[in-house]
DNA sequence: ATATATTGCGCAATCGATTGTGCAAAAGTT
DNA sequence: AACTTTTGCACAATCGATTGCGCAATATAT
């Protein structure tokens, strides 16, 4: 408990054992051209002193660091805050740790990120790219240094994936409204380069088509992600003589920005106009459907 | 771009250039003892060949690792998410990377993560302690390893602290059910031998007797932090025959909790009690005043 | 009892970068 | 011109752990 000096390396227990650093690291991990005795001996003094591999030397040595490099970009989005703690948690039991980078939808700032993971020696690199993102050619920097690369959500490319089913999840929601007796649906989604908003669209326009109804590329307006957004979208959306009668977002923000901006200009929600958000952003359980309202 | 198969180290450049290694890693870093000639060639062909420092390397010698440790009960909750972006922001700029970990409340993992960031060689710890932990004892291993110690927001001993002023906002907010009419305010805190709970509490108690009302130990609940707790903490309360006429929380959660609770029993919000919860959660906003609220 | 296999461990190089010391050449001083 | 200072760089040790190779001692086989 009291304050060590220095930390104790595999030399000082090889010293006070008599036996040479290659045998104490050797014993430390098992191999099996030690002794048991020797091995025990060891390991029993290296629990003595508390002793722990001195990881950066290893790391040199070996290439490896035991370290999952995550890259979103921003962390204090619900989604991404969530699947950054459940890696966490994953990992860390397997005696992993987690470098988290951020790249603020900027694409130079995913690529210095990369090339920063890569030189942090990770052993595997998990990201959701951004939104300027428009191809995969930098996660080659990560692969000519063998480590591998894991998309999420938001992928790009050809690399190892892991999504939702955005265009199941958009078809059904859109198929949703028309069962409520929606006819005249809009979307807001996000850039149609993104796999995530691309399949929202095409789930949207499929629902559409089949349930006979037109698409109308007057309703269809992309890049409409944040509230402030969807405000805009829906001003407007609804000024023209053509509005709609209801609205599925790509984004619950978008979704949020939309409600406000009808809300306040005397529309009634839903008995004129349907939202319909996509992302489960926990704000949205407050916004319908809770018991205190009504 | 083409896939490089080695990395390029100071002796690739040294060798190229007819100087040492020494020579090369004293240029690179400004070192005045280094003719403007050699430093300058030495840089070109550093950019040329698209070096970059081997930070294990480095790192091994010198014992710094550009890295700052945060360590928070989980990322995914909103306050502690921005938190991680924010430090995240402002290091990454510094050159700095981020090793994150969470306890899930618990001191053991607490423990462990701070043995793992000293073993990472940070060169800084942020943290947020966990609802177990009881004392500060465990930094002691940080501490000697010369890692500077900063905690926030859930804070405990005498290290650096950075802390908002729980105290103050839990007198405002009592002094202001105070204000609206609210007479038998209850409060449902969290373990006191947390700062922010304890500041929380005296706030509490100190608004009310300010305010000269009485303090009614069975008003004051403690550990009642989630919705769950909260939802059952009022049901016991307003079974009671002496049911407050507003509640005081040191969570949005458990704010969340009895507003369903009350809401689902009957009771009209604020008319009959009214909720205060502390922390500003992302979805509160959604709650009371929001304008197609009504 | 001789030949072969196995066991147990030491030696020394290596992973790249850093840094104290030393030494020669160039520059400055009187 | 003799002497001190400064400049520019090389040498070699070091940060700890890892690992291929080598060599003895012990065990097994013939």
């Amino acid at each position: 408990m009291a304050g060590k000096k220095t930390r104790v390396t595999i030399h000082d227990i090889a010293r006070e054992l008599n036996v040479t650093a290659s045998t104490v690291s050797r014993a430390l991990q098992d191999h099996p051209r030690i002794g048991t005795g020797t091995r025990e001996a060891v390991k029993s003094l290296a629990a003595k002193y508390n002793y722990s591999r001195n990881t950066l030397a290893s790391g040199l040595r070996t290439g490896r660091m035991n370290t999952i490099g995550v890259i979103v970009p921003r962390t204090n989005r619900h989604f991404f805050s969530n699947v950054i703690g459940g890696i966490e948690s994953f990992v860390s039991e397997k005696g992993f740790q987690v470098l988290i980078s951020q790249t603020h939808e900027s694409y130079q700032k995913e690529v210095s990120s990369i090339k920063a993971m890569v030189d942090a020696y990770v052993d595997g690199l998990i990201l959701s790219v951004s939104l300027e993102t428009r191809d995969d050619t930098h996660l080659q920097l990560a692969i000519d240094h063998k480590i591998p690369v894991v998309m999420f959500d938001r992928v790009i490319g050809t690399g190892h994936q892991v999504v939702l089913d955005d265009y199941a999840g958009a078809s059904n929601a859109v198929t949703h409204l028309l069962g409520l007796g929606c006819e005249r649906i809009a979307h807001f989604g996000g850039p149609t380069h993104l796999n995530v908003y691309n399949d929202r669209l095409r789930g949207y326009i499929d629902a559409l088509k089949a349930g006979n109804k037109p698409i109308k590329l007057e309703w269809i307006k992309n890049d409409v992600l944040t509230e402030d957004a969807g405000y805009a979208a829906c001003e407007s959306l609804f000024h023209s003589d053509n509005a709609p009668d209801a609205i599925f977002a790509a984004s619950d923000y978008s979704a949020l920005g939309a409600l406000l901006w009808l809300k306040e200009n005397g529309y009634k929600i839903p008995e004129e106009v349907c939202i319909m958000g996509f992302s489960n952003e926990p704000f949205t359980a407050f916004l319908f459907h809770h018991p205190f309202q009504q």
